[in-house]
DNA sequence: GCGAGAGTTCAATTTAGTTTGAACAAACCG
DNA sequence: CGGTTTGTTCAAACTAAATTGAACTCTCGC
C-alpha cells in the first residue's frame, strides 16, 4: 500500500482525508463517480491550485482518472484552470459558488435527460392514439398526459431551483 | 430467450415495453436500480392492479427482485397495495401524483444524506479550529463555513421544491 | 528535428451494486 | 396437522460502470 518510509509531502493529512470523504459521498448522491468527488474535494481544501500530477500523487489515482475527472469537472463548471503565469503545466482550482455548481449540474446532467424524456414521451403519446380498444386508448391518453405534466413541472422547477441556490 | 411458441398474455406489447424503458431511464437518473423503473413503469401503464407474480412473469425478473423492488417503491410512497377484496394475494397500484413521488424521494433519498452531511461537516468544522498554522486555520474555517452555507441552502430548497411540484 | 514533459485515449481489468434463485417463513385450507 | 400458495431473505453470480496503465499525441525548448 503506502510507502513504509514516507514522510513525504504527498500523503493527505487526516482532515484532508475526511473532507475528501465528504465530497466522495456527496457526489455519489448525484450519481457521479467517486474520483470526481476525490478530485473536487482535494481542490476544495487546497489553498493553492493543483496540477494533474499533484492529484495523481496525493490521491493515488491514475493519470487517466485524473484527466477524465478534470474534464468532467470542467464541463460541469466546477473547476477552472488557474492563471499559471509562465508555467507550462496547468493548475486547477475549484469553483465554490453553489449557484455555479448547481447550474452546471442541471445543465449537464438533468436538462438533457428531461429533454430526451419529453421527446420520447410525445412519441409514445402519438403511438397511444392508434390503439384500437377505445377504453384502453382513453386510459393511455390520460397516463401520457400525466407524464407530460410531470415533464412540464420539471422544466418549470429547474430555473426556480437555480434562482434559489444563487443568492 | 423467449418461448418460440408463446402468444401468451404475459409478454409486454411494444407500447408497454417503450413506456417501461422510459421509466427505467428515468430512475437511473435518480440513481435507483433498473428493476424499480421496470416495476413502476409497468404498474403505471396497467389499467388493473398487479400482483408480485404478474410482475415476475411479465417483466421476466426474479421473485427476489420484485419483492425488493416493491419494498423500496412502497417506502418511497410510489406504490400502494390495492383493495384486494377477498383475495389472499396482494395487488399493487402506482401513486401517480408527482407531489407524492417527489416527496417520497426527498424524504427517503435526499434528506438522510443532507442530515448526515451536516453532521460530518460540523464535526470537521470543529477539527479545523485546532489547526496550528493560523493562515491555514483561517482558510479552512472559510471553506467549512461555505460548506455549511451549502447545506443550509439545500435544506431551504427542498420544501420549496415540494411545494412547486405539488399542485 | 529530437527528446522530455504534460495530457489524452481507450482496451482491459477491477469494483460496486444489482439480480438471481434456493432456502426459508407465514398464512391459509382441507 | 400436511400441503399449497404467497412473499421474504441473503449469499453467490452477474453486470454495468469506473479505473487503470500503456500507448499515443502535442508542445515546448534546445
Amino acid at each position: 500500500m503506502d510507502d513504509l518510509l514516507n514522510g513525504d509531502q504527498y500523503e493527505l493529512d487526516p482532515l484532508e482525508r475526511q473532507v475528501v470523504a465528504v465530497f466522495v459521498d456527496g457526489v455519489r448522491v448525484l450519481g457521479l463517480p467517486r474520483s470526481i468527488g476525490e478530485i473536487y474535494g482535494l481542490l476544495f481544501i487546497s489553498q493553492t491550485a493543483l496540477s494533474l500530477d499533484d492529484l495523481v500523487q496525493r490521491l493515488h489515482i491514475s493519470k487517466g482518472s485524473a484527466s477524465q475527472g478534470l474534464r468532467m469537472l470542467k464541463s460541469l463548471g466546477a473547476v477552472r484552470e488557474a492563471e499559471s503565469g509562465t508555467e507550462r503545466r496547468t493548475y486547477y482550482e475549484p469553483a465554490i459558488e453553489l449557484k455555479r455548481l448547481a447550474g452546471g449540474f442541471i445543465r449537464e446532467q438533468i436538462r438533457p435527460h428531461l429533454e430526451s424524456g419529453k421527446t420520447k414521451i410525445s412519441r409514445l403519446s402519438e403511438t397511444a392514439q392508434d390503439i384500437d380498444d377505445p377504453e384502453r386508448r382513453k386510459f393511455l391518453s390520460e397516463r401520457m398526459e400525466r407524464l407530460e405534466t410531470w415533464m412540464r413541472s420539471g422544466g418549470r422547477v429547474l430555473p426556480v431551483l437555480q434562482k434559489l441556490l444563487g443568492q
